[in-house]
DNA sequence: TTACATGCAAATGCTTTGCAGTACT
DNA sequence: AGTACTGCAAAGCATTTGCATGTAA
């Protein structure tokens, strides 16, 4: 799912010009397993990689990614945008202890009772957030 | 609820010092309705109200408020900090289109299954946004 | 009096933008 | 060739902080 030509598709088919940068971006995006990230996290994985690229286009291009539905932002903190690899329907535990996002699938969650919809108006999305403290015990 | 000695003690029973500001953001805050609401928009409020008041002192305090449980902090946009001046459970819709949170009753929520948690974790609050579209209808 | 809050301006941190140069088709 | 992207530095915006002054007990 990671070689080079399918990330290039994969960009085409999303209407992004599969440049260099965002060919790399894509690889280590989707090289399999599911991340929370910022920015400057994608930035360290980069360089780890021994690539270069600027934090302005790391910026730009997630904003990009997140606008064709290759990513999705989640409301984490308010001072910085973290993003999803799993664009898929599903909810997450915060610890907040290591400010860490944990999947929760779709499945393990269901509504007895869900709360009529203000008028003319229809689901977008649920975000739903179970934050978590450490036990006491 | 709002009248000024009843501020002060609220203010006091929750450790703060009574200024003229805090009386007046708390005088402000509790008169009655629920809002959500971010620092500028307080800003306009206690401006309409004929008071000066530095914006650096709403930030603070707003913090202030949120850290003694007067005040709940809201996770909306990435880029800004939204409170919530009702700090019981409950939840809420979304409405993208006018960038404004609408209170669900926590009655009107019931969940069916809900996810086990990490090992030693308990749940600390629990944030259900629920996003919403226009209809196309 | 003493500790703490306020107000201003400067600093901070994340993110966006302008623009010259570069890559993609 | 022409359009779009990259990289850098500068700008932008919400928020925090340092410090001198003011206020509550």
């Amino acid at each position: 799912m990671n070689d080079k030509q399918t990330c290039i598709n994969m960009l085409r088919n999303h209407g992004l010009l599969p440049t260099k940068q965002r060919i790399s971006l894509f690889q280590i995006l989707f090289s399999g397993e599911n991340m929370h990230f910022c920015a400057e996290d994608l930035k360290k994985i980069v360089s780890k990689k021994g690539n270069k690229m600027s934090l302005a286009t790391i910026y730009n291009n997630l904003q990009s990614f997140a606008e064709v539905g290759i990513l999705k932002q989640r409301r984490v903190t308010k001072n910085k945008a973290y993003f999803d690899n799993n664009v898929t329907d599903h909810y997450h535990f915060y610890d907040e202890e290591n400010d860490k996002l944990i999947d929760i699938p779709s499945t393990s969650v269901k509504f007895q009772k869900f709360p009529k919809l203000p008028g003319n108006k229809s689901i977008k999305s649920i975000d739903l957030i179970i934050n978590l403290k450490r036990n006491k015990s």
